[in-house]
DNA sequence: AACGCAACCAAAAACGTTTCCGAAAATAAG
DNA sequence: CTTATTTTCGGAAACGTTTTTGGTTGCGTT
């Protein structure tokens, strides 16, 4: 591997000066200069990474945290979109991603696997499960790393964090039905930690009561962010034998699978009943019937995520934290109007 | 940052005794291995590990390529499940995973991002379009950098590559097609530089002549794995005004696009028209009609390109390469028996 | 008492940079 | 021709490790 060194061997003069050259300062003869740059061209040479790291403190990386649950990384269908926003930011200013694989490594936490590779921020991409260690995020809080999140409240100096407006959102989703003429509506919601679910839960709550319509603390289930336990909350709901017309689920994927558990049973959807998920995943518009559902805007949410972090890192302007995101209605074939006569 | 001096100078040894402790040597006496360990559980020290892949000249890192395209990098219907793979077993292998933003960088190239980095191997996951930098590949290959990649030939020492049986895979669908009564049967293609592109084109050719049904050139056209050409294509095809009752596409997406193309046109898939893909995508199974198509082995498709690629690294084993991974048909509703009566 | 052999540890070089500081050379000012 | 000022450059420390080499120390053996 050429080095430096080399270059300054091979041109007279010393390291210092070739590194003054490479990194263009401004004291060095321009007779010099050219030839140092021919020389390196010449060796081809390139700069390694790892040694300027190690006296810069700094690596040009951005690390990059997934729930270690299958189905939690790259192939998320949420996720999918917001990563591919962050890269796409994080690259613009000049930094790489390092994705963490965090397996085999016992005592390993955000923050120590943060400082051990030395990277210059992370971003916390975590599904439900991986929420709940808060022991790790109010490390990580107090760490002094440059971090944001989606979905995760992270507060701190050096932290920030980007979600949808799930309150909302889910209101628009009940409103929706409501106009459509429903009134028995169930909520399938996610899980009881994170903040997603509970602003959600609030959002069916507000518009049920926006709309004098009771809360029936019967209709709201768990379903986890799990498509089959979806489906089991949904047969327990069918059969408490309450005339429920319609069905809210805080995901899409919870929502395919309220849609098919109400099919196995014989229900039509949505000409018997209507069902509403949230996210818009890919998969929602290709389904059938084409779910209705509420859109966050998944690619804006990453690359605010990947904004403000880098704002954080480079201490440029005010944080402006937390940022929320407005969320879309988009009406598809799972919602009709109500057929029950009252 | 605490490092391995405090430790030293806290414990009173040298800081090659606390390096020797901490990696686990044989020979330091078990008094002063347990203060060490105390102190460096005290002191909170994790080490750096940018100082020691500058002396130990490895990172434990694997480097990651997309097109720089949009939709070929983690949004890419296909490398999605590939990518997770890739991180899984790297992951279990004790690697991270740094994905290369290769943004506003000039002259940079594969091998020369890859040696900056100092990463330990790479991945290459190039859609259509990337493949053509044949330059960069021939450099890389003779670089000495382990690397493997998806569907792109790679062929050196240190080079591996996994792809699918993309010749029988299309043989399968054209054979399918063939047992459904089909005679005159179009191709939509790739473009016509990826060995990828080549397999399925000699796929259905093959399959073609084995039952005796005569090729026609002007059956088979280039989509370039882009959903709006293959559009296009079967737009000229259908204007053609041959009797075309089956199309193959090399892609799920342009099978996507063939269909919508013929619905506008006012034929109906399956019973007018068939057609068949091939990937098998996640929204394959959702669109509708659902896509009769070739299933790639995604998840294995990355995973053996990470265990070649962990070979190489580490010098274990042959490589046995290419490795190419059966296919696999999967049948749905957008294929159906013959119509036409001839 | 002398020797050899373990066991244990320290010193120092090395990895490839950046960066501070000061010195030499060149130029300008007096 | 001296002095002051700029321009240009080299020396050396520093970043936090690993790893090689060699040196003590203590013990058992002759």
């Amino acid at each position: 591997m050429v080095s430096i060194k080399d270059i300054a061997s091979k041109a007279g003069v010393s390291i210092s000066t070739v590194s003054r050259t490479l990194n263009h300062y401004a004291d060095v003869n321009p007779r010099t200069r050219d030839k140092i740059f021919k020389i390196a061209k010449e060796l081809n040479y390139f700069p390694n990474a790892v040694a300027r790291s190690l006296v810069q403190k700094k690596t040009h990386t951005i690390g990059v945290f997934f729930g270690n649950k299958t189905n939690s990384g790259f192939d998320h269908p949420f996720f999918q979109d917001v990563i591919s926003a962050v890269r796409e930011v994080v690259g613009n200013a000049g930094y790489d991603l390092l994705v963490f694989t965090n397996k085999n490594k016992e005592r390993a936490t955000y923050t120590t696997l943060s400082k051990e590779r030395s990277v210059d921020g992370i971003v916390l991409l975590l599904t439900g499960e991986g929420k709940k260690w808060d022991h790790q995020l109010t490390e990580l809080q107090e760490s002094g790393i440059p971090c944001t999140a989606i979905d995760v409240p992270l507060v701190g100096e050096k932290c920030g964090f980007v979600e949808s407006d799930n309150f909302s959102g889910a209101k628009q989703a009940i409103e929706h039905l409501i106009s459509l003429g429903h009134t028995t509506i169930a909520f399938i919601g996610g899980d009881e930690i994170s903040k997603t679910s509970f602003d959600r839960l609030r959002g069916y709550q507000q518009a049920l009561m926006d709309h004098k319509l009771g809360l029936d603390p019967t209709l709201v289930r768990l379903g986890y962010f799990i498509k089959e336990k979806a489906m089991e909350e949904t047969r327990n709901l069918i059969e408490t034998g309450k005339q429920i017309t319609a069905f809210f689920a805080a995901s899409d994927e919870m929502a395919m699978g309220v849609i098919e558990a109400l099919t196995a049973i014989g229900l039509r959807v949505p000409e018997d009943v209507s069902v509403v998920g949230f996210d818009d995943i890919r998969e929602a518009a290709y389904f059938r019937p084409a779910l209705t559902t509420i859109r966050q805007n998944k690619y804006k949410l990453g690359s605010t995520a990947a904004e403000v972090l880098l704002k954080i890192i480079e201490n440029t302007g005010p944080s402006s934290c937390p940022v929320v995101l407005p969320c879309e209605l988009i009406v598809r074939e799972s919602t009709a109007a109500c057929s029950r006569r009252e």
